[in-house]
RNA sequence: GUCCCCAUCGUCUAGCCGGCCCAGGACAACGGCCUUUCACGCCGUCGACAGGGGUUCAAAUCCCCUUGGGGACGCCA
């Protein structure tokens, strides 16, 4: 047995729903590590106490399998790991590798806005650095960062970027209230975690130098590192919770199917030559971390709904059934309207085509699945269509369907009843349709008339004729 | 202000170790076909290499500059 060579993470913080930056780059990691046979784990990044909530973690882990993005082992909760993180702290310090710092923020403010006047890049001066201070109250840890130097990485989607040590100053590893900070848990999580990959939203760039010290300062080994770029909205701004952007679950109660959503998702700043519509087994063949773009995306809502509905065409009607139950229930439908699974499974297939989300399916199912004494009828279609005349052909047509058998009920005998009648008495297809339609459906839209009716069967569609007859 | 990143149709993108590209596919838009309706589907039209310099016989593809966009500069993550 090998051992697994890729091991990927997403760390979201739980201080707001999964949004669909986030949820692109939890793909990615999932495909990265699903390709490779490698593992994927869950890191709930929750030291900022201010912000965190319990409910959002639970939240982002429904959203997480609602896209079937399953995770290895139990996700691991940063707030239960601060010993961890003060042992590698401790380990930094007494090693020469960081020291106490006894400025105070507002101190730490006043040189930032001082070289900010004077044109410099804010940084903390280092007053500490060689004072040897100990332990503290109010006194945090910093890291004693090279001064000189370029810290250098190869981006699996950005290729070579290189920065100047002088850029950077001696962060804080912890704070003076012993919380770790931000890049130093993360640092010790993805050593102790074993991560080889980590993929990341395009902000984290800037931060990924000043962990790339901490893993030198700890003599560890560099993961390679990815930044995809981030999603901007329509208008081409930044895409983000406070700006708008939709969480996972309005796009669940939406009506979109959780495979086209990925789908869509994976295709903002990735390709696979052409290909726009991908099974889930297609998308794990396929990504391997290359053809990833390095420029930002903009977010498309209509193709969106153009994937969802090639999905949902593609979908067989068994596993639409439980998937589209939910947006029935919501209907004005009485439950005993859709309580027959068989015939909602019949009915399907003729709306499948004409709808783009869940939303739209069910609502296209309603007049199928309507009783035929609720059936609701669009006045103006009524009155167009039911003449004299076409209530005449109604009528008649419903005697030769009332003679068709109960097993030869389907769409082909159907369909020749109908056509034999219009051939019989020199009829125009056209001129029995409208009225057959708003009889049986209640408007003029919708499915073919005779797969309408072998959806319906033979006692709902006469049923159904009886009760237009009086229109 | 400083640093980092990015730049092909309105949008997602192919192409990008140079010639097969007067740039291909998809969404949207528009026109048509199919058709009992609404859709689906099919066919077609519109539509881009940000600008300027180089390098080269040859550049969307390589280099530089400009412009534009994004990100980051926290004892937030």
């Amino acid at each position: 047995m090998t051992q697994p060579t890729v091991i990927t993470r997403f760390a979201p913080s739980p201080t707001g729903h999964l949004h669909i930056g986030g949820a692109r780059t939890a793909i990615f990691c999932w495909l990265l590590a699903r390709h490779f046979g490698g593992t994927f784990v869950l890191r709930i990044e929750d030291t900022d106490t201010e912000r965190s909530l319990p409910e959002y973690t639970a939240s982002i882990l429904a959203s997480m399998r609602w896209l079937g993005l399953d995770w290895d082992g139990e996700p691991v909760y940063q707030t239960q790991r601060f010993d961890l993180y003060n042992a590698y702290i401790d380990r930094l310090i007494a090693g020469g590798h960081a020291y106490w710092c006894e400025c105070s923020p507002e101190k730490v403010e006043a040189m930032r806005e001082k070289a900010r006047a004077t044109g410099q890049k804010p940084r903390y001066d280092g007053t500490c650095r060689h004072l040897g201070l100990g332990p503290g109250p109010g006194r945090a840890v910093r890291l004693a960062a090279p001064l000189t130097g370029r810290i250098v990485f190869e981006d699996m989607v950005k290729g070579h970027i290189a920065f100047d040590a002088s850029e950077l100053d001696d962060m804080v590893l912890r704070r003076a209230d012993g919380a770790p900070t931000y890049n130093m848990a993360v640092v010790v999580d993805d050593v102790e975690m074993g991560i080889t990959h980590v993929l990341r939203g395009d902000d984290h760039v800037n931060n990924t130098p000043r962990q790339i010290l901490i893993y030198q300062a700890l003599g560890k080994k560099l993961p390679v590192f990815g930044h995809v770029p981030m999603i901007l909205g329509p208008d081409r701004q930044k895409l983000s919770k406070r700006h708008g952007a939709k969480a996972v679950i309005e796009y669940e109660k939406d009506g979109l199917l959780p495979e086209a959503l990925v789908n869509y998702l994976v295709r903002l700043g990735w390709s696979h030559g052409d290909q726009e519509l991908f099974t889930r087994q297609e998308l794990i063949d396929f990504f391997d971390g290359t053809s990833l773009n390095s420029a930002p995306a903009a977010f498309d809502p209509e193709k969106l709904l153009w994937v969802n509905a090639q999905h949902l065409r593609g979908a067989s009607p068994e596993a639409l059934l439980p998937q589209v139950a939910p947006f029935l229930a919501a209907t004005d439908l009485a439950p005993e309207a859709f309580a027959d699974q068989a015939r909602v499974l019949r009915c399907l297939p003729l709306v499948q085509p004409r709808a783009s989300s869940l939303t739209e399916l069910a609502d296209q199912l309603k007049p199928l699945l309507s009783p035929a004494a609720s059936l609701p009828y669009d006045p103006a279609a009524v009155a167009k269509a039911c003449t004299p005349e076409g209530k005449a052909h109604v009528a008649a047509l419903r005697g030769r369907i009332a003679a068709l058998g109960e097993a030869s009920f389907d769409k082909d005998a159907l369909h020749h009843c109908i056509h034999s009648y219009v051939e019989e008495n020199s009829l125009k297809f056209k001129a029995v349709a409208p009225a057959l339609r708003v009889s049986l459906l209640g408007s003029a839209g919708g499915p073919d008339l005779a797969e309408a009716m072998a959806a319906l069967g033979k006692a709902e569609t006469l049923a159904r004729l009886d009760r237009a007859a009086g229109l």
